[in-house]
DNA sequence: ACATTATATCGTAATATTGCAATATAATAA
DNA sequence: TTATTATATTGCAATATTACGATATAATGT
């Protein structure tokens, strides 16, 4: 085989993994992490910004925008990139939950 | 080409990058949540936990030490696997970064 | 209508991941 | 020593990801 066996997983363990996989790649990470750094979510400039052909970075865009990482709205010409505070709770929650488990453990 | 260009980004986002990786298949997500279930870190019976043969989870286990993500030390013929806690704080760190930085945000 | 600009999609090559059977290793038990 | 038990490694097939040239789409400008 080679395909991941996510059925066998529980729908929490797929959410998480399917979040941190669309941040799994450090072009992605880049993008958050420029979207930030602009003040304003009206940007169409990220081809610019990134290292990498433009092909490449709708990509990556997708697969960000398909894990509900970012919302893109039509913006003109252009297409203004967010980030959905909703998510990054999400996981800042996932891993508070982690760090209060962990304060009962013998480690 | 097809391989990642990992070079072409800072080490900060490389790093965050390798972290998400780490826990972006569903089988590494049960895994952490599992070693947290359970009182002590002694633990020989992930395999018995999971719904995976006992090479892929060894292979999962391997991903998650490279990661630093888990820590293994022998204990006789079995082997206590613990989280790492300064590995999910560096995380938290990163997300409550994040969520800093949505605070100044037109969205 | 035609050019321009911004983004998306297609097709495809290179590479990486996933999963497991078979086998190896390593520690303890009989 | 010879089992037994627990984990790791090897090898390989199936699948997924990454990257980008070529091309398509979609909105605005002239």
């Amino acid at each position: 085989m080679g395909a991941s066996k996510s059925e066998s997983f529980s729908v929490e363990h797929n959410e998480m993994a399917t979040l941190f996989k669309a941040m799994s790649h450090p072009a992605r990470v880049a993008i958050v992490d420029y979207l930030l750094s602009v003040d304003t979510c009206i940007c169409g400039d990220i081809v610019n910004e990134l290292p990498l052909a433009q092909p490449t970075i709708s990509q990556h865009l997708k697969e960000l925008k398909n894990a509900n990482i970012i919302k893109g709205t039509i913006e003109g010409t252009a297409i203004c990139y967010c980030i959905n505070p909703e998510i990054i709770q999400k996981i800042e929650k996932h891993f508070s939950s982690i760090t209060f488990q962990l304060k009962n453990k013998c480690c």
